[in-house]
DNA sequence: AAAACGGGGAA
DNA sequence: TTCCCAGTTTT
């Protein structure tokens, strides 16, 4: 029996346990492969994770998929191999390399970050509580750091797992309501052993098996916990409120290409929507995109040119720019833009800057075909 | 407490 | 289309 000041699994005896273990049990075997992943049975035999690695992936994984965050992750530790290469790196390379996964006050925390700790050492705090401090790095992310690469018993509540634990109880309270319970009850199902393998695997089932549609129930090795099973309708948890309607947005874009085909960019303030990013001139959001405002609200005096429309969902609003095309003369004041010379293929551009300039010069963003075809001899 | 913040893949 | 993803920061 455990002591009677063990306050953590004790007040749900064995069956918490239990859970972990047929948890970890079914890691061992399901565990997807990552490349920021120490493999459960690496990570028995003695290896140790890289903080850094877990760090940088943690921070790429906030809302974003696997599966987008695979090749950005391959790409930084390539660059920048360490936190000190990194903070060694200029902010606008890192921008640049971020550039097409979003939240980019992301990109601007990882460097802020990066700058912290190598200015102190070049080692990550172990702690929760002290990497709760760091820039970009928030409850969820300190405790993935803490649990993955520390081997620290911390509650580790992601999306995934909001959804595994609200289907094991039923829990009908809205989400934003319910989190504290949910992190309550993670707390007392971590276990003292392996806490960063419980911590993956509970998001690697949510992942693969308790999905949040159609869940795989047959093959989840909680099926005998679960009591959302028990009520036949495991996908109606989590319950969630409406969500707000979407604004529109609306505003225009001015796409001017100089004599030498270079497109002038401009680049963004730090803060906002895209923040640091580049972009081709835009007015602000609700002016009036129409011809009426086009020279006023245009970067410099040009035959400017309704070239298209674009419009974009974003997961929070919904936007509609009308695009203005013109070309720009060589003696066209470019002192603060940037150029971007007309072969952008290259470039991981910002979609809205894409669609743009697609807009007013179609075919300008797409990739040329590597060889071009060979016509039969 | 609520809003702002991207882009992509799955159904 | 809608949903939602290995959430954090600002208001």
């Amino acid at each position: 029996m455990a002591p009677l000041d063990q306050t953590r699994k004790t007040d749900i005896g064995e069956a918490g346990s239990d859970t972990a273990s047929r948890l970890l049990a079914w890691y061992d075997a399901h565990h997807r492969e990552l490349p920021w992943r120490i493999a459960p049975r690496a990570l028995a035999s003695g290896t140790r994770p890289d903080p850094y690695r877990v760090w940088l992936s943690e921070v790429m994984l906030q809302q974003t998929t696997v599966e987008a965050v695979k090749a950005y992750f391959r790409a930084f530790v390539e660059k920048w191999p360490d936190v000190e290469a990194l903070a060694a790196a200029p902010t606008e390379d890192v921008m640049k390399a971020w550039a097409g996964l979003g939240y980019y006050s992301r990109a601007r925390n990882l460097k802020a970050c990066a700058d912290l700790v190598a200015r102190r050492g070049g080692s990550f705090p172990e702690s929760e509580a002290a990497l709760r401090e760091l820039p970009g790095i928030g409850a969820y992310t300190a405790a993935a750091i803490a649990a993955i690469a520390f081997d620290r018993p911390a509650a580790v509540v992601d999306g995934n797992v909001e959804r595994v634990v609200s289907r094991l109880f039923s829990i009908a309270t809205p989400l934003s309501e319910a989190k504290p319970e949910i992190r309550v009850l993670v707390e007392r199902m971590v276990p003292d052993k392996r806490p960063g393998d419980f911590a993956q695997a509970m998001m690697d089932l949510g992942a693969t098996i308790c999905t949040p549609r159609r869940p795989r129930c047959m093959l989840c090795p909680l099926r005998a916990d679960c009591s959302a099973i028990l009520s036949g309708d495991p996908e109606r948890f989590p319950v969630r409120l409406p969500k707000a309607e979407k604004p529109l947005r609306r505003g225009a874009a001015f796409v001017a290409v100089r004599g030498d085909g270079a497109i002038l960019l401009r680049k963004r303030a730090d803060k906002g929507l895209l923040g640091g990013m580049t972009e081709v001139p835009t007015t602000a959001w609700t002016a009036r995109a129409d011809g009426a405002t086009t020279d006023a609200a245009a970067p410099f005096p040009a035959n400017w040119r309704r070239a298209g429309q674009i419009a974009h969902v974003f997961t929070h609003f919904a936007l509609e720019l009308d695009v203005f095309h013109a070309q720009a003369s060589g003696d066209t004041p470019v002192g603060h833009f940037w150029s971007l010379p007309s072969d952008i293929s290259g470039e991981a551009l910002p979609t809205v800057m894409k669609k743009a300039i697609e807009a007013a010069i179609p075919g300008a963003t797409k990739k040329p075909s590597p060889h071009p075809a060979k016509r039969p001899a």
